[in-house]
DNA sequence: TTGAAAGCGATACCAC
DNA sequence: GTGGTATCGCTTTCAA
């Protein structure tokens, strides 16, 4: 691990050309004679001599990097996305590394500060920060999935999460329920606030007030799921549906119910967002709006990849793509009607 | 995104001092008087001027980024370790980037010969290789966590997998079963190869011979748990208990048990390697091999920053560290005397 | 305390 | 075709 490294000069040196010619076979781009070019090669792996990446990137300020940066390493959904994000950039010829921010606004901070954050060519951002300032302030080719905040300069690849979460109450209403519980988080996120805003108009449409009682905001966590889900059913008029608006909240919506000894789609209904492994584990199997995640990463790539070689001048407007979701209906809610 | 890039030049000549001086000040280390630092402060504040760390890595072969290279970014074990990692690197100043390899040799290559494994500072690697050449060509700090492999050159922290499936299958055994199966998948590195030694020995010490058709191989995965646990439990003369040697394969065993009606701990007993998430939600919960996931992610750090640190002529003996894991007993296994 | 200048290891333009 | 050399943005002697 100490002996020095083998540099383009010791290589030159040893061919007897200069080292712009053995740069020029490197990178194969201008023509070399077939005898120069021979030789060099032969030099070069009787060296084992590597290129220093680094040094060709400060010329040319490329390194073939992507980051995708998500907030939390451990959450399927974040790491199908990231599956989506690897596969499209390396049919493109970038390498992709993996940050994950522990939904920690400093630890964001710090990987665009940080060497990572300033070398990489482009970055796949699932935020953690609120304020549109902070997304203004990243110069470089950035694409923000799933968490979008308006007003951040960044192309967006989303999902219709109003239309989701209306769908599965819709369900629900048209399944003869009305009380019909919704268990989220803070509305800090597009995606979160949509979520409830289309179960709210679900219930609208169909004549249904929504009772405030029935909205337990936690903090998008599976304890959540199950403290509010025993909440909900150990109070005086326990609602007859229940809508866990993320994975985790809907495993912990099922732990919560076997733990009070209920049946699903019996003695209470419920649909989840996102699929999770107990909800298809369990009988019956809980419907869920599912999305296409592996899809949401590989478009988001696609995007960044197309801005990173368009050339500064002619960037093109702001733009978002949202792709739908889909109502996987299983055998979780009940019909009362 | 156009706007050329501000550098220490521009900082110097606004402040009407040599580059020299402005790096000075940024690095804090020479003394600078405090009228100049003040003044270089400032105009570094106005301009927004943040340093090239790559021009700076060029110069002082630093990078001050650690890189965890794991087989499947998916699987929660691996996601823990990853967490020990990223506590640890940050209490001492790294920074740590993700690399999934998804099992993929080449793919591991790739990570070697690119910009990210030529400039991080050192790598925890849960490899994918099955040759000690392999290993023996990275010229860099690294520290192999969970598999390793034998003459590779390199530091490990594994924990006792021998050990772990020793008291599993003594634990059936003493609980009275002489019909034990193993599902496990390739011995291509040591971890599989010793938890079947270990289940092997347990029953040899106890008069017990292991039949071959209880031992079913698969790739370790979750599949290959389903598929194998109905193959057994519906042959002529099924097990009474099965040692599933990884979580996946433990999940696949629990949906088999499911689909095949059977009772766990009653019909048949079961005993799984780390933990997962159905063996937590079944009831009976399923007994499990527990190992301390985060904390291997820690001490392998900490060795990585060690040797990092250490000057490259004092490297100290190869080293490697056990961590001991433990059978954690819940209700599926029953006592048949 | 400060500045000039020599690298770090490549690339790319301009001559020949 | 090939070589010389400025350059990328910073760090670090060596002098002053």
């Amino acid at each position: 691990m100490a002996e020095k490294e083998i540099t383009i000069k010791d290589v030159a040196r040893l061919a007897g050309v200069s080292v712009a010619t053995v740069s020029r076979v490197m990178n194969g781009r201008d023509r070399v004679s077939d005898a120069t070019r021979k030789k060099i090669q032969r030099i070069i792996e009787e060296l084992n001599f590597v290129p220093n990446t680094m040094a060709a990137s400060m010329v040319n300020k490329k390194t073939h990097m992507l980051a995708v940066v998500v907030p939390e390493i451990q959450n399927p959904f974040y790491t199908a996305v990231i599956g989506g994000t690897v596969e499209a950039a390396k049919k493109e010829g970038f390498s992709t590394l993996v940050v994950s921010t522990y939904n920690d606004e400093a630890e964001e901070e710090e990987f665009f500060e940080g060497f990572l954050g300033r070398n990489v060519d482009g970055i796949i951002l699932i935020g953690t920060h609120k304020e549109a300032g902070f997304y203004r302030n990243i110069r470089k080719p950035t694409i923000l999935v799933d968490r979008y905040i308006n007003d951040c300069g960044h192309d967006g690849v989303l999902i219709d999460n109003f239309r989701g979460a209306y769908e599965a109450a819709k369900h629900f209403v048209e399944y003869g329920h009305e009380r019909i519980a919704i268990i989220d988080g803070a509305h800090d996120f597009n995606d979160g606030k949509d979520r409830y805003w289309g179960y709210h108009q679900a219930l609208h449409e169909h004549g249904i007030v929504p009772e405030p009682g029935y909205h337990k905001q936690g903090k998008w966590l599976e304890e959540d799921g199950y403290r509010f889900t025993m909440e909900l059913m150990q109070s005086a008029e326990p609602p007859t549906a229940i809508f866990a608006t993320n994975n985790v909240i809907c495993t912990g919506a099922i732990k919560a119910i076997r733990d009070l000894n209920l049946r699903i789609g019996e003695d209470i209904s419920l649909i989840g967002f996102d699929e999770n492994e107990l909800a298809q584990f369990v009988q019956p199997r809980v419907t869920v709006v599912g999305r296409p995640m592996r899809e949401m990463g590989i478009q988001a790539t696609e995007m960044l990849i197309q801005k990173i070689k368009t050339p500064p001048g002619e960037q093109t407007k702001l733009k978002r793509i949202v792709l739908d979701v889909e109502l996987i209906k299983r055998g979780s809610v009940k019909k009362l009607n």
